[in-house]
DNA sequence: GGGTGCATGTAATGGGTTACATGATTCT
DNA sequence: AGAATCATGTAACCCATTACATGCACCC
């Protein structure tokens, strides 16, 4: 007989809900600050931000004041409540879902490698690896800013373990594609001389 | 005016005529197959795979005949055509995606870790951890065993190479699982002498 | 004049999993 | 006796992105 509605009751609300424990703020500002800051494991869009806000409000885990500005439109406002808070506290407690094991198109393009030209492959690797290279460096960044800017704040800790995994998981990346790179040439070279060895001599 | 019809033209259809390569096979041989050779890094499920496959049917890249067995259901076995082969290699030669940044309830429950006990977290990682150590035991079972079976094979690189990527995936994370393990306890021994320095000398 | 930032929201579309429905055979 | 394997398929549901719609202010 209950009525469920789980709608939007999925992880998105509750990572709105978790956003909301650092201070007030509008969908608008979820979303960069998402970008700004879990962005690398963590992404919303506005079409499910507004939404799931609604949905929040409407079961009272969070709070809205509209705020009017003249020359800018309209700011809605959460507040997280009581009621937010403990939701959120019971969600962090459930273990998160085991796999997480996501799929990979360039790992299966890699796997059939074979039925197109070697360069085709090294070219998927070499757009992972500068994607790769590119984000060590932004980690970099990102630590330092946090370093300088959030020094002494108690959840400091947590968020560099997170940025941590970012740089653990590409520098595995990194080390995967030059090694997958080195391999292919390999093969190359071991098919290449049979061509080659009945001619050639000059 | 060209009819579209983009409803399953997604990286599953071309998933599955990959798997075709390999010989024919129906749709629960495919579902099999996934698991147990690209499941580290691709699932499919029914759902996904019979629309598909009706799909790939109509559009003439795969074959159905259909086989009868005394006391089995009848089994719809797949070739690929000519123009599936085709369609394969071309998708084959498109670069993937470039973020493959997936979400990860892990690090967003890790990184709000602050909200909840240390305990919590911590054994948020340990069951992280305990997956990627088993994964790697299964990783290393599985390329015993293609080196065992699949000897010669020309794809046998390939194969190799995403298998390496499951390890270093698995490696880095068990590294960092562990490292962030530390951290965690390096918190507590430092939170917790706070308390206790008033009383507690016995 | 054009891009960017501020700001909210909906609709269309695409992918995907899980549960359901069915049912015989073979292994434990 | 009950679980697992073989085998196909649909429907309900959930989750997520992108495009669309709107519009002012500020900077170059």
């Amino acid at each position: 007989m209950k009525s469920k509605k789980t709608q939007h009751a999925g992880s998105t609300a509750n990572a709105l809900l978790g956003l909301l424990t650092l201070g007030d703020m509008s969908g608008y500002d979820m979303r960069s600050l998402i970008d700004r800051s879990i962005g690398h494991f963590w992404t919303e869009s506005y079409g499910q931000i507004y939404p799931s806000l609604k949905w929040l409000s409407s079961e009272g885990f969070v709070e809205k004041k509209t705020e009017r500005k003249k020359g800018r439109p309209d700011r809605n406002v959460f507040t997280l409540t009581p009621a937010g808070r403990k939701r959120l506290k019971q969600w962090l407690a459930v273990p998160p879902v085991v796999p997480e094991i996501p799929r990979s198109e360039l790992l299966l393009k890699l796997f059939f490698g074979l039925h197109v030209p070697q360069k085709v492959s090294r070219s998927h690797l070499a757009s992972f690896l500068q994607f790769h290279e590119d984000a060590l460096t932004r980690y970099t960044e990102l630590e330092a800013k946090l370093q300088r800017e959030e020094t002494g704040d108690p959840q400091l800790p947590y968020w560099l373990m997170t940025l941590s995994f970012g740089r653990h998981r590409s520098e595995a990346s990194v080390n995967w594609a030059k090694q997958s790179m080195v391999r292919l040439d390999d093969l190359e070279k071991n098919q290449g001389p049979r061509k080659r060895v009945v001619g050639r001599k000059k």
